[in-house]
Parts: C-alpha cells; sequence; structure tokens
DNA sequence: CTGGATCCGCAGGGATACTG
DNA sequence: CAGTATCCCTGCGGATCCAG
C-alpha cells in the first residue's frame, strides 16, 4: 500500500491547496458534523443538539463551508417554521472512510497518548522546579552600577 | 469494513477526547511535520526548509507536541554547533497510513472541490448583486429627524 | 425554527531579536 | 544550528440580539 499518487517529499506547490483542504477536513466541528450527517440526513436542529458544545454561529459557518466544498446539500422547506435538511453528497459520503480509518486510529491511541502527555508534563515541571533559577548576567553590571 | 470500534451516533463524553486528538492531528502544520519525517528522520533545518511558510515557532511548537504526544522522537548530539535529529516513533508510523488515505482523497478530490467553490461564490455574488440593496426601516426614521 | 448581523475577548501565529 | 523570548496583530469563535 505505497501508492505514490499524491508525491509527499517536494510538495512546494503541490501541497498548497492540499494542506488547504485537510485544515478544512480536519476543523473541530466538521469531522463531528459529517459524522452526524454519516447515518442519514438530518435537521439544523437535530445536528446542534447533536454536537455538544458548538455554537450556532460556528455550525452554520462550518456547514455552509461543506456546501461550498460540494459535501452536503441543503434542502430548504418552505414551511412555517421553516425546515432545513442536510445531507452528505456523493462525495462527502466518500470521506466517511478516510475520517472512519483516522477516527479509529484516534479511538486505539487516546488512551496511550494521554498517559504519554501526562509523563511528558510531569518531567517537563520536574526540570522547570529543579532549574535554579538562572539569574541575568546583568546582575554584575547592575550592581557595579550601585555605588555610581 | 463498518467496524463499529467507535461509536460515532451519540458521542457525548467519548468524543471529547478524540476530536482533542483529532484537532491536533488535523493541524496544518502537523500533517506536513509527519509527511516529512515518514521518510526518516530528519534534523531541524531540514525540516524547516522543506516546510514552505511555516515559522521556526510554529515548528518548534509542532514538533514539541508531537513529542509530547509520543509520536515523535527528539535527539540531540551535543556538539558544536549543535544537532537535533527527529523522527517518527513506532506509534507516530501508524500515523501514517490513515494520514495518507487522507491526503489521497485530498489529491483525487482538489480539482472538483476548487471548481465547486468557484461555482457556490460565483451565484453567491450573482444573488449579492441582484438584492436590490434593502435599505433600513429605519429610514423613514431618520428623514422625520432631519428638520427636528 | 433557521439562520444573519454585530460586538468583542483572546489565543494562534507571524516577525524579529537574542542565546547557548 | 537550534531554538527561546517578545511584540503585536489578525481572525476564530462565543454571546447576544434581530429577521424571515
Amino acid at each position: 500500500m505505497r501508492a505514490e499518487g499524491a508525491d509527499h517529499g517536494n510538495c512546494q506547490e503541490a501541497c498548497r491547496p492540499l494542506t488547504d483542504i485537510l485544515v478544512r477536513i480536519g476543523d473541530k466541528w466538521t469531522v463531528q458534523v459529517i459524522g452526524a450527517l454519516s447515518k442519514g440526513s438530518l435537521r439544523y436542529s437535530q445536528i446542534f443538539k447533536q454536537i455538544e458544545g458548538v455554537s450556532q454561529r460556528m455550525l452554520t459557518l462550518t456547514l455552509k463551508g461543506l456546501e461550498r466544498d460540494g459535501l452536503v446539500t441543503r434542502t430548504i422547506y418552505p414551511t412555517i417554521p421553516p425546515r432545513v435538511d442536510y445531507a452528505l453528497t456523493d462525495r462527502g459520503r466518500t470521506l466517511i472512510e478516510p475520517l472512519h480509518v483516522l477516527w479509529t486510529w484516534a479511538y486505539e491511541n487516546r488512551d496511550a497518548i494521554d498517559e504519554t502527555r501526562r509523563a511528558f508534563d510531569q518531567r517537563r515541571d520536574e526540570e522547570a522546579s529543579s532549574t535554579p533559577r538562572i539569574l541575568p548576567r546583568y546582575e554584575a553590571a547592575a550592581v557595579t552600577r550601585r555605588a555610581d
């Protein structure tokens, strides 16, 4: 599985649009929105309730971004009160598997990563407290200045 | 390939650490650093040159974050001038394939997405220009204010 | 109900200068 | 060479209010 379709090495000009996309995909809310929609279309309020912590503003912006990229469709029912359904497009559905792979990786590694982080932070704190407060080398100069 | 190891549906509490990781992974520079290191260990300056547009600050922070997560190792050679090598850990190497999948997806879809975006933006601009400049309903009030 | 518009705090991140 | 420290500014994103 070493398909060299994408050139990872010297990606001077090829990378820019790619990272542009990856940043959008890796976005905090985008992942969760796609996850929510992966099971079928949902109304705005349903997504809003399902993704805890997102603000209306961010949800709207995220959905609009996904719509702009052709990853979700937005269907308006001109009823009262209005109703808007969101669903993944075919293109959007092709993202489910790649994201699922990443999701699985995160799921499998999160405990180990958490522990590694703790160990790292602890070591860092110990080093910081053991450092005997390096004094500025200008202290001597400052002292000579005293009786000036 | 519908391994339901991770629960996508009601991820009230389970999602938080996961998105935490995914945000870190999806980070603009993280992806590129891992890509650069996927072929072998590199010195700081080599990574710096290879990733166009990154600042020293961001590269350092990104590498430190990856080290904290146990995804890269940092090896110091106390020579003069100093030399520091970075390399993926075993855990870091397990990330190559998931990222490669995502990378491939981005590579295959970037043209289509670019075009979809242009079409979307163009339609949006047209609608905006065709809108007959909705005047604020307070204009009348403002007018009455004129001869006060 | 589904957003749009606005205000605003604060952190992300670039540029620069300095150190070991 | 490989960072660290500082300044500074942009824009992300939350809170709030308003409109269709």
